[in-house]
RNA sequence: CGGGGCGUGGUGCAGGGGUAGCACGCCACUUUUGGGAAGUGGAGGUCGGCGGUUCAAAUCCGCCCGCCCCGACCA
């Protein structure tokens, strides 16, 4: 391609974005914004999401996966039957063609899967398949954020694995596992497996795909020890052992002014550990009814985990309280404990820790006081005592009580065992040896394509742009021609001509434009390996030979061709040995963190 | 949905009751050509939308819409 003809131009200015990575696929000229989570891929972002689908679909055909298509318009009553009609809320974009008749823009093709397996398999003997497809996906967000990480419609690569037990499911589960590691390694990121939340449609095995980033949206747990790696929500700590002190008498104790854990703790000289925090919330227990209070009451040190809250209480829609709703409640802001509020007023969750220790530190629901001595088997009666904090590098590891280490990160896949849900509701059974009729057994994996763009541009750049690796770049080579020198012309052309008919992906800037505007753009939209022709480089006898993140030198013009070939072979050597070591421990970690064994 | 910020040529911004500006980009010609060249000439905007105040609104007021960030949410 001469970029004279190329569609889409790069910009000089920084667009109003937060995230580097962003900003320079914007500036680069690889994608465009449509509105808020709608995003056109522009040829040179086009050409790169091709290649991190020929990833995709190499890694899952190599472990058996068949790929399909499937609609993103789907009839309302394949997700009535799944029960995700009325158990998803507005994420699911829905809408009615000209008959009347309910649909949905597909966020997931679990309910399409189970019914082409209803259609498709019939016997054991049809048994294990994988299917996938790269699609179209719909998920109407609350909120789009930074770019691809976030946006509404996206391309996913969702993979659906049909066994007729659970010792296939896992030999599925394991062989996808291996896969989003490989897929990750080969497009140039490093990676981390965690476990996660199984999410409301049961299953009872998860694990999310991280790319370690601060700029990712989700937070995870990490024990350097023992490998143990969570995602926060489902992350366990080890708990306290329960104290045996004798119980004090309750008391209130004046603490002017003191309303955060901080100042309390502080104030009466007691750790924030053993202060007892109470947080309110308005849940709404079923679609629909009216919101009633929840006081999630908690270590001083700690955050309230709103997954495990959720499901704790069953709620659907969870928020904070408000001033006046706690004042409604019976409850005094900034000394709000669960002491004399009534049962109707709030429901108490606490949280196990709290609950193993003696003579804690709460507020007094009035202002100016708390009370010690609290214990809440005997203060706190009625409340239900669960895990409910979230995991803090204060708390021991659960496996091997070792400290945590919490991270940020951007999950670019997951991976669940789903079970037999969609099948039982969908009718997607199988008969076994003896006739028998079973419902198959499924599990989903799913990779936002967008979303692994998006981390490869993150892990990938420096200030002059962008850095891709030859796997993923939209061109392997930039050819730059420098001056309107006629020699320089002759000889550019003709090696964009030997390149192309070679078969090698050349992006040959032939613009009657100034030095630095051409490798400013070149270094902008990161390929690999840049070639310049220019009078200089004539009179030192050829072309100068620079990788993206590398220094030049001279190639004689008659060996342009053989030498193009073996800097691209040395990139992909290169790559490839960094694809091996990063995949060198995960057979390990199957081994060690999977079930089914190996 | 709550909080904050912002909507003015293609891009990035300034202006803030009376002639709509700057830089980059774009077009033409000339001179240039190793790290975002120079000169000359030119094109391009109903100032997000609707309504109001005013002799007069990009500017003041109201409502709405859109975009970004934080939070909520995130199968």
């Amino acid at each position: 391609m001469r970029v004279s003809s190329l569609f889409g131009v790069t910009r000089r200015t920084v667009p109003a974005e937060d995230l580097v990575s962003h900003q320079l696929l914007l500036r680069a000229g690889f994608l465009q914004q449509l509105a808020t989570g709608l995003y056109s891929f522009l040829p040179l972002g086009w050409r790169t999401e091709q290649k991190i689908r020929r990833i995709l679909r190499e890694e899952m055909d190599a472990i058996g996966g068949q790929e399909i298509f499937m609609p993103v318009v789907q009839p309302a009553d394949i997700w009535q039957r799944s029960g995700r009609w009325n158990s998803i809320d507005q994420v699911l974009l829905r809408f009615q063609d000209r008959r009347g008749r309910d649909m949905a823009l597909a966020l997931s093709h679990e309910e399409v899967v189970a019914g082409l397996t209803s259609a498709n398999v019939s016997s054991y003997r049809d048994l294990p398949r994988i299917v996938y497809q790269i699609q179209t996906k719909f998920r109407d967000e609350p909120r789009s954020r930074g770019g691809l990480l976030r946006t509404r419609e996206f391309s996913m690569k969702d993979a659906y694995s049909l066994d007729r037990d659970q010792p296939g499911l896992d030999r599925a589960y394991q062989a996808h596992f291996r896969a989003y590691f490989k897929i990750a390694a080969r497009a140039g990121i490093p990676v981390a497996a965690v476990l996660s939340d199984v999410g409301v449609m049961g299953g009872h095995l998860a694990h999310e795909f991280i790319y370690l980033n601060d700029a990712g949206e989700d937070t995870l747990v990490f024990c350097d020890s023992c490998g143990y790696a969570a995602n926060q929500e489902v992350a366990e700590t080890k708990l306290p052992d329960p104290e045996t002190d004798i119980e004090g008498e309750l008391e209130e104790v004046e603490t002017p002014g003191a309303t955060t854990v901080a100042e309390v703790s502080a104030f009466l000289n007691v750790e924030p550990s053993r202060v007892a925090k109470s947080v309110a919330f308005m849940a709404e227990l079923k679609r629909g009814q009216p919101a009633q209070m929840i006081l999630a009451v908690v270590p001083g040190s700690a955050e309230v985990n709103l997954a495990r809250l959720r499901s704790a209480t069953g709620a659907v829609d969870l928020r904070p309280a408000t001033a006046e709703e706690i004042d409604a409640a019976g409850g005094v802001a900034g000394y709000m404990s669960p002491h004399g509020l009534s049962a109707e007023a709030a429901t108490v969750v606490v949280d196990e820790a709290l609950g193993r220790r003696r003579n804690l530190v709460t507020g007094a629901n009035r202002t100016g006081w708390h009370l010690r001595n609290f214990n809440v088997a005997r203060d706190c009666q009625g409340a239900t005592t669960t895990r409910l904090a979230a995991a803090t590098t204060a708390d021991p590891c659960s496996v091997c009580g070792a400290p945590l280490r919490i991270r940020r990160g951007i999950e670019y896949g997951n991976i669940f065992q789903l079970g037999t849900h969609y099948s039982t509701s969908l009718g997607a059974l199988y008969d076994d040896e003896s006739g028998e009729q079973s419902p198959v057994v499924m599990g989903s994996y799913g990779i936002g394509v967008g979303r692994l763009f998006a981390c490869i541009a993150e892990e990938h750049h420096d200030e002059r742009g962008l850095t891709l690796p030859i796997a993923v770049a939209p061109y392997q080579v930039a050819l730059v021609s420098v001056g309107s020198d006629e020699a320089v012309a002759q000889l550019a052309d003709s090696a964009y001509q030997e390149m192309s008919d070679a078969g090698i992906e050349v992006l040959f800037d032939d613009r009657n434009a100034s030095p630095g505007v051409k490798f400013a753009d070149a270094d902008l939209r990161g390929m690999p390996l840049r070639l310049t022709i220019s009078p200089r480089s004539l009179g030192a006898g050829g072309a100068e030979f620079k990788r993206r993140l590398g220094e030049s030198r001279i190639v004689a013009r008659e060996s342009i061709l053989s030498e193009v070939r073996s800097e691209l072979e040395d990139l992909r050597r290169q790559e490839a040995e960094w694809v091996r070591t990063t995949m060198a421990p995960v057979e390990a970690l199957i081994a060690q963190t999977l079930p089914g064994g190996t």
